[in-house]
RNA sequence: GCCGGAGUGGCGAAAUUGGUAUACGCACCAGACUCAAAAUCUGGCGGGAGCAAUCCCAUGUCGGUUCGAGUCCGACCUCCGGCACCA
């Protein structure tokens, strides 16, 4: 499909959404991707780097209710001006392959998908309690809730019951969760380790209990029903010390006997659920709460009847939902039974040195539980086993007798996409009445969006109150049927927009596999490491989902990911309002520590001020925004800065006068390249036996190209611009006149210039193609001139002598000079000749030399 | 509470992965140019002692391994981030 000789490389950064205006963040992130575009460009690899736009979402509703505009306006206007920012920062982009996702022939594409995944049966309906946001009125995913705050406003999730579509990512968890170790080796450990944790995978058994009615006989042997309750286990080892059943108050046991239950218990069930629902407060623990239910389950093992409690600390979502409470092992069931004085039963001992197993009285309550392997004591037949061996022998043994097997549980849960909002990709379902809940069909895509529809902002679906969208006929039979009213998770659409960007026009299917299979799986992927466990979960996930539609033949969508740091500033806060303070923080006056940290803030007016670091935002006035920069330093020394100021993963506390020192350095290379312009333009070529002071020259600018290179390959960008300052101060170094200089010494400037500029190129591309004009004498810039990144000269870096410390036990004492390639005992008799050296070690045993090649001489003497 | 990561000048940070600690830049100080200022250029800039050559001490703290430790190991302290009863 692609004739291209050149390897490809496909340089990502994550789009953005159209707020309106790039932040700090943006610039950092798309800086360090067009660093490396660039710098693969010249390094002659065939470059896709695209962009575009996450253009469904709750900013343009909210604008729409805020101020009546139409949301697809509003969104349109911002593509065009954050466009032109993103243009004037010099970010090489193929603008024409640019995607958004409010746009029908995009999302399209999401219905598309969505009606696979619901052929599949990967996408389904259920009623369930979803996460809810008071503040933004809104769905929640779990991976969107975590930490139990909402991910775009960070007010406390609550919890409300509602049916929504569901996409089946726990179908794929082991393949997401062992897919990391593929991956792991290009992509930064603590997004591996988040992903890891959050798809949670945990070895344990199922055992089912009988539960037995109180006023009735066991049911164990007639024809009826009986009722089991499962539980799940990491530690069935430890089930001869359970003491209790321990039940969610959701859990359908207790909705089943709820009315034989006592009204206490029936009180305390509805008080727990009622408390479910509040926001979760994670400053403060929360206290183990339950109530003995009255029912008894029979443990399958010991034959023991245990009592059925219900816990506030047991989770529905997980596992089971209920579990078995063991308290001599585990602290939550230890917590739970010393609050409510359950015996304590120690099933587990762990084998001491010198003691040996100890003996334990077991009615004796433990100080703490014993979560630690061991080995099993009072667990009848079982006594002497150990943890590992029981873990497998007793699920096997429950497998047999049919109570029980191995299981694995996930923490990961599907992934609820349902959102009721207007600003979104409609969900392509039709409901009917004589054929229930019908698919769109494939032809009828898209299902489009309305122009607008009445906004009211507290969380129903807009889309419902739009006759014309949901009056529809059933694609089955015909008849009057209506649409799902509720659009989808923006998250969909960001799953799989890179994948478009290979084939953006393609009407027929998202993108053409040929085309996908040229430029995809992504080379290099840059953003922020908030999407850990959102976007980077659901890529993943979608891309494994495409692989068995057929569209893609491998199982991961990125190669190589890179998460840059936040870019923060300083602000300031009126102690009484709470208002913010303008920046520049001129107006402000502050006392720092030691460290640099802020103690005390005034105003210069002699009020308090409150402080924060905050995400960098012009609206947070804790900084300028990316065009009054470039207006004020231009976009060179901007892009150049924010790569030099920090290491890319690390946050980036906003300085302003850190940037005159960028813009310092360009016209600094700016005056050199005029100073020697006009002997540049002179043909050179370089002398057989060149002069002292232009080998001096040349190698410098060898061992930066080999430094440049070195760091761009490992994604570092503050030190390659480092080195180019280093450079720049040798050639500044390099004291010949320019009218004088002799052919030898152009040659070497030539060389040196050329490698500087073609080298800064990636930084700061505007000056960087005016020089290189220069030094061509043409205007075509320098891919179409052909040129490429310095190619590194081994011979020409290294240097004729070199300075090698000499230590006297392991102190630095003196220095010598020899070539770099000196033999271990030339090097060991010119520091022995050492005049310093010589006296330390006089009279003195030399015990040892040690000498590392071109490196060092360490003498190590005694007495 | 559990799990990660990080502590180097006044500040942002380098350090060829165990081999000259503090490159590069910011800030600051001094000098040159200027009537003056800005810009630019030159020099200085971890701490201590000394006229000096030079020496001693410094990479959060304490210990260890090694000829040699910012780097490896152990314990602790501090800060930052993640998770939130996951059975």
């Amino acid at each position: 499909e692609i004739d291209d000789s050149r390897p490809k490389f496909y340089q990502l950064e994550m789009l953005p959404y159209p707020s309106g205006n790039l932040h700090m963040g943006h610039v950092r992130n798309y800086t360090a991707g067009d660093v490396v575009a660039w710098f693969k460009r010249l390094k002659g690899f065939n470059v896709l780097h695209p962009i575009g736009w996450d253009s469904f979402g709750q900013p343009a509703e909210d604008a729409a209710i805020k101020r009546g505009v139409n949301p697809r306006l509003w969104t349109e206007d911002n593509i065009v001006s954050m466009r032109g920012q993103l243009e004037r920062l010099g970010v090489s982009y193929d603008w024409r392959r640019q995607m958004a996702a409010h746009r029908p022939e995009y999302y399209k594409f999401d219905q598309w998908f969505f009606l696979k995944m619901y052929e599949m049966g990967l996408a389904y309906k259920k009623m369930t309690q979803v996460n809810w946001c008071e503040y933004d009125q809104a769905t929640l995913s779990n991976e969107q809730a975590s930490g139990g705050l909402c991910w775009r406003c960070g007010n406390p999730v609550t919890k409300k019951n509602l049916e929504q579509w569901f996409l089946k990512t726990t179908a794929y968890a082991d393949e997401l969760l062992d897919g990391l170790d593929e991956i792991e080796s290009g992509w930064p450990p603590a997004v591996v380790k988040r992903q890891r944790d959050w798809i949670g995978r945990s070895e344990g058994a199922y055992v089912d209990f009988e539960v037995l009615t109180p006023g009735l006989s066991p049911q164990r042997h007639g024809g009826e029903t009986r009722n089991l309750v499962r539980v799940f286990t990491t530690r069935i080892d430890t089930i001869y010390g359970a003491n209790a059943i321990v039940i969610a108050a959701e859990h359908p046991i207790a909705e089943k006997f709820r009315d034989e239950f006592s009204d206490a218990v029936r009180v305390k069930i509805d008080s727990i659920h009622e408390e479910k629902l509040k926001p979760t407060d994670y400053e403060t623990e929360i206290e183990k709460d339950g109530i003995d239910t009255g029912l008894k389950a029979v443990n399958p093992f010991s034959g023991e009847e245990l009592p059925v409690w219900i816990g506030n600390y047991v989770m529905m979502e997980y596992g089971t939902g209920a579990v078995m409470s063991v308290p001599g092992h585990d602290e939550r069931d230890f917590e739970f039974a010393k609050k409510f004085g359950l015996p304590v039963k120690p099933v587990i001992t762990v084998q001491n040195s010198d003691s040996g197993p100890s003996e334990r009285d077991e009615s004796r309550t433990l100080s703490e539980p014993l979560t630690d392997y061991g080995v099993m004591i009072n667990s009848g037949e079982w006594t002497g086993t150990t943890t590992e061996e029981a873990k497998v022998k007793m699920a096997e043994f429950a497998r047999e007798k049919g109570f029980g097997e191995l299981a694995t549980t996930y923490r990961i849960r599907d992934w609820g996409i349902s959102r009721q909002r207007f600003w979104g990709s409609p969900i392509p379902i039709v409901y009917c009445d004589s054929c229930g809940v019908v698919p769109e069909k494939f032809e009828n895509l898209p299902v489009e969006l309305p122009d607008t529809a009445p906004f009211t902002g507290t969380g129903e679906s807009p889309l419902a109150k739009v006759p014309e969208f949901y009056e529809t006929k059933c694609p089955n039979c015909e008849g009057p049927a209506h649409r799902e009213t509720d659009t989808m998770d923006t998250f969909v659409d960001s799953s799989w927009y890179f994948f478009r960007y290979t084939d953006p026009t393609n009407e027929i299917l998202p993108f053409s596999e040929d085309v996908a299979a040229y430029w995809t799986p992504v080379d290099q992927y840059i953003g922020g490491d908030d999407h850990a466990v959102m976007h980077l979960i659901y890529t993943r996930f979608w891309t494994k989902v495409m692989r068995d539609i057929g569209l893609v033949k491998f199982d991961e969508p990125v190669k190589r990911l890179l998460t840059q740091g936040m870019v923060v500033g300083e602000t300031f806060f009126d102690d009484e309002s709470g208002k913010r303070v303008y920046y520049p923080p001129d107006t402000v006056e502050v006392t720092r520590d030691a460290k640099g940290k802020i103690t005390e803030a005034r105003s210069t007016d002699g009020k308090r001020l409150k402080h924060a670091i905050e995400r960098m935002s012009k609206s947070k006035g804790n900084g300028v925004d990316p065009d009054e920069m470039v207006d004020i330093y231009g976009a060179d020394a901007a892009r150049l800065f924010i790569m030099f100021a920090a290491p890319i993963e690390h946050e980036l506390v906003w300085n302003e006068a850190g940037i005159e020192g960028a813009v310092r350095f360009l016209q600094r290379v700016w005056r050199l390249v005029l100073k020697w312009k006009d002997a540049l333009g002179r043909t050179a070529t370089a002398a057989e036996e060149p002069a002292e002071r232009t080998r001096q020259l040349r190698r410098k600018t060898h061992q930066t190209i080999k430094r440049v290179t070195d760091s761009l390959e490992s994604l570092q960008f503050n030190t390659p611009v480092a080195a180019l300052m280093e450079l720049t101060n040798a050639i500044s170094d390099f004291e010949v006149d320019p009218v004088e200089a002799n052919e030898d010494e152009r040659h070497a400037i030539r060389e040196a210039m050329t490698g500087l500029t073609l080298m800064l190129m990636p930084f700061s591309p505007h000056v960087s193609e005016e020089i290189f004009s220069i030094l061509v004498g043409n205007e075509h810039g320098a891919i179409a001139n052909g040129a490429r990144f310095p190619e590194y000269d081994a011979s020409l870096a290294k240097a004729d002598e070199i300075e090698i410390p000499v230590q006297v036990n392991g102190k630095l004492r003196s220095r010598i000079f020899a070539a770099p390639e000196s033999a271990n005992d030339q090097l060991q008799a010119l520091a022995l000749e050492d005049e310093k050296i010589s006296e330390l070690v006089a009279g003195k045993d030399v015990v040892k030399i040690i000498v590392v090649p071109a490196r060092l001489v360490n003498i190590v003497v005694r007495g």
